[in-house]
DNA sequence: GCTAAAACCTTTGATAGCTAATGATCGGCG
DNA sequence: CGCCGATCATTAGCTATCAAAGGTTTTAGC
């Protein structure tokens, strides 16, 4: 597959001889989120769950009830994510929104009963794609891992916080 | 931060009593994806170059003249995604696009000078970047987080060949 | 040499995500 | 009370991404 000459006619013009950062942590984290990404899509699309959905269904299954900021929080989305992706689970019959009483700027967020049974369906999903993931890794590899990708986050936290730009 | 109460009026039903995978490797993965996709960015915006545009200028800057196959193969993005982003680079006087003379369904891309000259400006903001991301790790930990993440990605590779469904 | 398959690019339509600006409500303080 | 700043949600407008389907050109097989 691909090997064929495919540029005959166009000239080219090389102007270093390697890959200098495709083996960067940057290429390397960027891969395998993909990879990740895509092997938990197949496995939640045939019931009807898209990406975007999961990190929401996942802290509500956790704690039902949440408002759109908490949400936001927990799934690490910016809120007006979080907002398409709540009207795109109420379309789909997954959450309702109720005006919380006492403080008539925040909804609360409650799962109806489809979306609570689908927990015990989906999360075995997830745990099957981390399982794949890590297949033939001995644990202190996976914990070697997480905690460096830990560290590097709050590397990249501070930087942010002091003079990045 | 963020300690009050924020939930008055709004029952909440607490349905386990930890979160039990927000250890997983995949969110792991996917926070330090976001991390370093913003540390780059914010970066590269005062040149006006966006996260999309970039993968393309690092392939073409290693080698220019290529086609659009070839393209998305290197920066990882399906056809359409290459499209649109070289149409918004050639919109913005970073390339042009010429078809091929031996091979008329083909197009081959090739950087403007300008867009030639940002290579000394850009590629440091990238090295700075895996810089910040890894500042007090020892070299082998970054080795071994490289290894890791590679064998991770095989790993998803060949489930997904298998029987994904 | 003709036709069918493959290769290449594009369009269409969808999801996901962000920043910035707007709207609505609440709370504190004078 | 009454206003003003903070808080919560939404809208507007943009970039990025993909799968599926379509159009054109080339290549391969007969």
């Amino acid at each position: 597959m691909a090997g064929r000459r495919t540029n005959a006619g166009g000239r080219k013009r090389k102007m270093r001889f390697s890959y200098p950062a495709e083996q960067s942590v940057g290429h390397q984290v960027r891969w395998t989120h993909r990879a990740l990404q895509r092997a938990l899509e197949v496995r939640i699309r045939p019931y009807g769950i898209t990406p975007g959905m999961w990190y929401f269904l996942r802290a509500l299954w956790e704690e039902d009830g949440l408002s759109q900021r908490e949400l936001s929080e927990r799934a690490g989305t910016a809120e007006p994510t979080t907002v398409t992706a709540l009207h795109a689970m109420e379309r789909r019959g997954l959450v309702v929104r109720t005006q919380n009483k006492d403080d008539r700027r925040k909804s609360n967020i409650y799962l109806t009963k489809p979306a609570r049974e689908l927990r015990e369906l989906l999360l075995p999903q997830a745990r099957e794609v981390n399982r794949a993931a890590t297949t033939g890794l001995p644990a202190a590899e996976i914990e070697a891992l997480k905690r460096t990708l830990t560290k590097v986050r709050a590397n990249l936290a501070t930087t942010r916080r002091k003079g990045a730009r």
